[in-house]
DNA sequence: CTGTTCTTTCAGTCTTTTCTGAAAGAACAG
DNA sequence: CTGTTCTTTCAGAAAAGACTGAAAGAACAG
């Protein structure tokens, strides 16, 4: 491995917790690289690099490419394909949590409906039905607000944040006050259509 | 494997999504299955049940031991020790966040800061500190988040969450009416000292 | 076309992780 | 104590997963 203490200390640290999230560490260091990296990389230099198999390197980004975590780019006058990383990692971490919900999450709850709606086949499966329903419903709460939180521009969301638990006080304030806390919700820009408060709030 | 269709087709999907985070599948297929019981399980009952072996059984429970996501009790007239999840499915939750903070987040943040005060050796060094800074930054407000939240109680968090990004417009309000903001929160309870508003707000 | 350069695929090998049975250890009732 | 029941440990077997080299495929310049 060719690479300056830095980076190397940078990428064995994210193939080891890579590996520990379900992420081949191959693929978690060959992120990790690109994440460091100036510049695009084209993938002989990335095997040279981690001292990988050239194969083993077409395999890596082809994960990651489904994943939609890297970009191909072509430079001028260089017919190899470079890889990189978005600049932007608040993007980063949205395609990861998309990612993960379409592929773990979204089918997690389909097979949670489908044994929640089956026949059950004697009292103890009515009790693990309820069960099932309380960790649906957990699910979809945290899905729903991630939906919701990811449709924030980066600078809302680091607001909310930095804001913490502290937004309940707000939230207090709201429910004191729901004239108030309605008129100015009118007010504001980009309230959609239909964005009243829930009932129970 | 003995076991309600119902009751298998959740132990083995809950199998398959422990694997791809990083969690072993025998593992994830004990949890499922203690989940899913109506009482406590003894190891024996769950080798037998699940069709693994019963050491396998003891060292899946042992990882489950060291997670805390699972509970030891004796039950009156039986030498066994039997294993149960807690009742509260949010109390799941925030124990896993909080062990996965304490084995990878934190660590990761470490990692991340040792390198980021270390010596450039560079100009590209400087350059990937820059990127190491970002990413510290940005997992140290996730995680700051995630201490504030799970300090509440589950009725607030399942409010705030299911307020979602409407949470916003009240930050709106709030920004606009800033006098008013404050004095309804200092009448909140249960607001700490020090909770003031950063001065970027 | 042809040759060159780059990329992907995949069968087989190698590595890592998981799982088991046998044996040792612990807890206790009698 | 002794015997019984339950639990853990661990070396080796089995399974799963990762990696490679060789060969085929693709893209293109000349």
């Amino acid at each position: 491995m060719e690479l300056s203490p830095l980076t190397e200390a940078f990428v064995l640290h994210f193939g080891e917790m890579g590996s520990r999230w379900g992420i081949n560490r191959t693929v978690g260091q060959i992120y990790a690289l690109l994440y460091i990296s100036d510049r695009p990389l084209p993938a002989d230099e990335i095997a040279q690099k981690l001292d990988f198999s050239r194969s083993n390197v077409s395999m890596g980004l082809k994960e990651l490419q489904s994943w939609r975590l890297v970009r191909l780019q072509h430079l001028p006058g260089d017919r190899r394909e470079h890889f990189s990383t978005p600049d932007d990692i608040w993007e980063i971490v949205r395609t990861l949590a998309e990612q993960r919900r379409r592929r773990e999450v979204d089918p997690t709850l389909s097979v949670l409906r489908d044994l929640i709606v089956a026949q059950p086949a004697s009292e103890s499966d009515k009790l693990a039905q309820n069960k099932l329903r309380e960790m649906h419903d957990l699910i979809e709460l945290l899905v729903g607000w991630a939906d919701e939180v990811s449709k924030l521009d980066t600078r809302e969301l680091v607001q909310l944040l930095k804001l913490g638990s502290r937004v309940v006080s707000l939230l207090e304030l709201k429910n004191r006050l729901p004239v108030l806390g309605r008129n100015a919700r009118r007010r504001a820009e980009a309230a959609p259509p239909g964005d009243d408060m829930e009932p129970e709030f």
